[in-house]
Parts: C-alpha cells; sequence; structure tokens
DNA sequence: TTTATTTTGTACCGTTTCGAACAATAAAAT
DNA sequence: ATTTTATTGTTCGAAACGGTACAAAATAAA
C-alpha cells in the first residue's frame, strides 16, 4: 500500500455513490441533474467526471454497490438459522422499512427507477435482469434447504414459487411507491408468506 | 351537438394522446421531450399545450386513457364466461403480448414508467395507486365469482390471493422490460396460475 | 526547495429544453 | 362580404442541462 502521489482526494468513493444513490432513488436517472449529483455526494461536477464518469456510468455504479449491499442483507436474512416462514416475513419486513423510509414512499431503487431507463440504456437493462435473477437465485436455494430440513413440502415447485415471492416483493416495491398505507402492506405479506411458505 | 365555431382542429384527442402513450411508455415521462410529443402526437408544441396543458398534464391525460381502456379490456377477458383458469391464462397471455410487442422489451406503461415520477408529481402517484386498486378489484370480484360458481375453494382469502395474482402481472411487466425472454415469463405466468387458481 | 502529480473549484461553452408571443389560416356567424 | 372565433405554424427567449478547459491548491518525490 504505498501513498499516492498527488493532491489526496477529499471524497469517499463508497460514501459519494451512496449520496448519488439517495438522489436516483428519489427522482430517477433522467430526472436527476450534474447539480443534485454535486450537491449530495459533496463534491463538484468535474471531479464526479473524473472519478465515476457520466450520469449513466454514476447510476450504474450506484446500482452495482446497491445490488451488492442488498444482496449480503438478503442472504444474512434468509441464511441466519430461523425457519422459513419467520426469515421470509423479516425479509419482507425488512424490505417495508427500506422502502416507506421515515414516512417517505419510496419503493425500491432498482424495481422503481431502473426499469424507465433500461430501454435508452441496454446496460441499465442488463444490469435490472441480472439483479432480478440474483434474488430468484437467493429465493430458490432458500426453499430448496427448507425443503431439505423438512420445513416446507418436498412436492412443491421451487422456482416458481421462489419468483412469486419476488413478484410479492417487486409489488410492495410499486404499491410503496404508489403511496399506500403501511398497514396494507404488511398485511398483504403476510397472507403472501402463509399461502407460499 | 352545434358546430364549432373557429378553424377546425387537424388532430383527434384520442389518437394524439395514444401517439403520446407510445413515447411516454418508451421513454418515460421526465425523458420525453415536447418535441419528441409533436412528432408522435402529430400537433405543434403550441397546440399541444392549447389541447393539453403541460408535459405532466399529457402524461396524465394519456394515462388515464391507457386505464380505461385496460379496464375495459380486462373486464372482457375476465367475465366472458370461461372458467378461471383459462380465464387467468389469457389474462397473463395478452398482458405479455402488450409487454413484449413486436420484440420490444416494453412491459407496461403504468408499471414501469409512473413509479419512478411519483414522488416529484403527487397526482401521478395518486393515479398509479387508484388504477393498482381498480386491478386489485376486478381480480377480487373474478375469484369471488368463481366461488360462487363452485370454481374456486370456498376457503382460500379472495383478497390477498387477488394481490398475489397482481403482483406476478407487475413482476412480468418489469422482468419483460428487464429483457427476460417470452418463453421463461410464460412458464413463470402458467406457473402462478397453476398454484394460485 | 524544486518538480511532478493529482484533485479541486471557478468559469465557461454549445445544446436542448420548456413555454409563449405572434401572425397566418380556416371555418362559422352576421 | 365582413366579422368573429379557434386552431395552426413559425419564431423567439430565458433557463437548465451535460460536459469541459483551466488555473489554483495540496501532497509526494527528487
Amino acid at each position: 500500500m504505498k501513498k499516492r502521489r498527488g493532491r489526496p482526494p477529499k471524497y469517499d468513493a463508497t460514501e459519494a455513490l451512496e449520496g448519488a444513490l439517495q438522489v436516483f432513488w428519489r427522482k430517477g436517472l433522467t430526472a436527476t441533474s450534474l447539480d443534485d449529483l454535486a450537491e449530495s455526494m459533496k463534491m463538484n461536477r468535474p471531479s464526479i467526471y473524473a472519478a465515476f464518469g457520466d450520469k449513466v456510468s454514476i447510476y450504474r455504479k450506484a446500482f452495482a454497490q446497491f445490488a451488492n449491499q442488498l444482496g449480503k442483507e438478503l442472504d444474512a436474512i434468509l441464511n441466519d438459522g430461523a425457519p422459513l416462514q419467520d426469515a421470509m416475513l423479516r425479509f419482507y419486513g425488512q424490505a417495508l422499512e427500506a422502502y416507506l423510509l421515515k414516512d417517505e414512499s419510496l419503493g425500491c431503487f432498482a424495481t422503481c427507477t431502473a426499469p424507465v431507463e433500461s430501454l435508452a440504456h441496454p446496460d441499465v437493462q442488463d444490469d435490472l435482469k441480472i439483479l432480478i435473477a440474483r434474488i430468484d437465485s437467493q429465493l430458490e436455494r432458500r426453499l430448496l434447504r427448507a425443503q431439505e430440513d423438512g420445513d416446507w413440502p418436498i412436492d412443491r415447485d421451487v422456482q416458481p414459487t421462489a419468483k412469486l415471492l419476488h413478484a410479492a416483493l417487486q409489488s410492495l416495491a410499486i404499491r410503496a411507491r404508489g403511496g399506500e398505507a403501511r398497514e396494507t402492506l404488511v398485511d398483504f405479506y403476510y397472507a403472501t408468506v402463509k399461502m407460499l411458505c
């Protein structure tokens, strides 16, 4: 680890991308201006461009950071030893906490901001597709383990159930963004867990 | 029905809004410029403004037209006398045809373009919320009728199942927009109908 | 102390954007 | 015909946008 040579950066890359994520989450890619980003990333525009490239590149890097953190959190929730039903209730409960942060109707960053950009920006479409497949896969593996543990009926189809559980999560994201009340969303995911797990 | 007095409009309001819908569907509200709209609505900008107001107003009017047409189509599919499973398969099949029109990964206009705008434009949030509730309600009524007809188990919960069927539709929309292949989407909705209907 | 290197921050450029002003046009009413 | 009313289409202007040039600043190396 040798020392850098020039003037030291004032920013931290992870923190800056976290700031970018917060604006993109609320405004989406297109409606977010470079001035918005400069403010929330606490950098000025030339520094942003030098460090992360143009606006789509910043969005994709923020998306990647979001996806990685999400992957870790889901893994922790799904694989902490709790039975399937408990795990899934906490899975949805924690998601909903992020979707309704501080009573803002945020929804999911990926589900609510990426689809609209995916036609104009094929790279974003790929990012979204990969993230969806990754969550599908995490849920499938959890269901498989539940079957091995005798915690979930062996005769049910893992893959479609995983996708349906994922669909419920996406629906929570969209419904939260649409302003539905927390209570109705909670009722929905409880019923979903009851029906599918 | 008396005759209008001034120069007759060259445009038809429904057709113009249909043109607007097509651009908004692909680009979303923010990324669509008034020049884009002028081209697809076959009107020039001042005429658009006089007839439909500003960009958000145009979007909301196109959204309303979309929602009304969708409501009628769903009603026709769900209530044509076919058994529940057949009706739901055609419900998803017809949706997917729109979502993958001409092998464009369009997804659903409402699901893919409205959420990202709903924080900046509370009116759009309301439009989205109302449309979601309307589709929920149509599915609920169909399940209730299936119970009355002995076509669906009386002991299952109508409301959560309707929302879950709706969630599968929303997931199809997002997955289509993410570029998933038609075949995997078809497999998903067949499995969904099998599990829930 | 001097030089090399890297980031910062001000200022700027060309383009695109939204919205409006204005005259020209087309039809009905008088 | 003339007037009235409503839409069309050209044109304009002010603001916002994404992106960049360039000098000042800050640190390590020589």
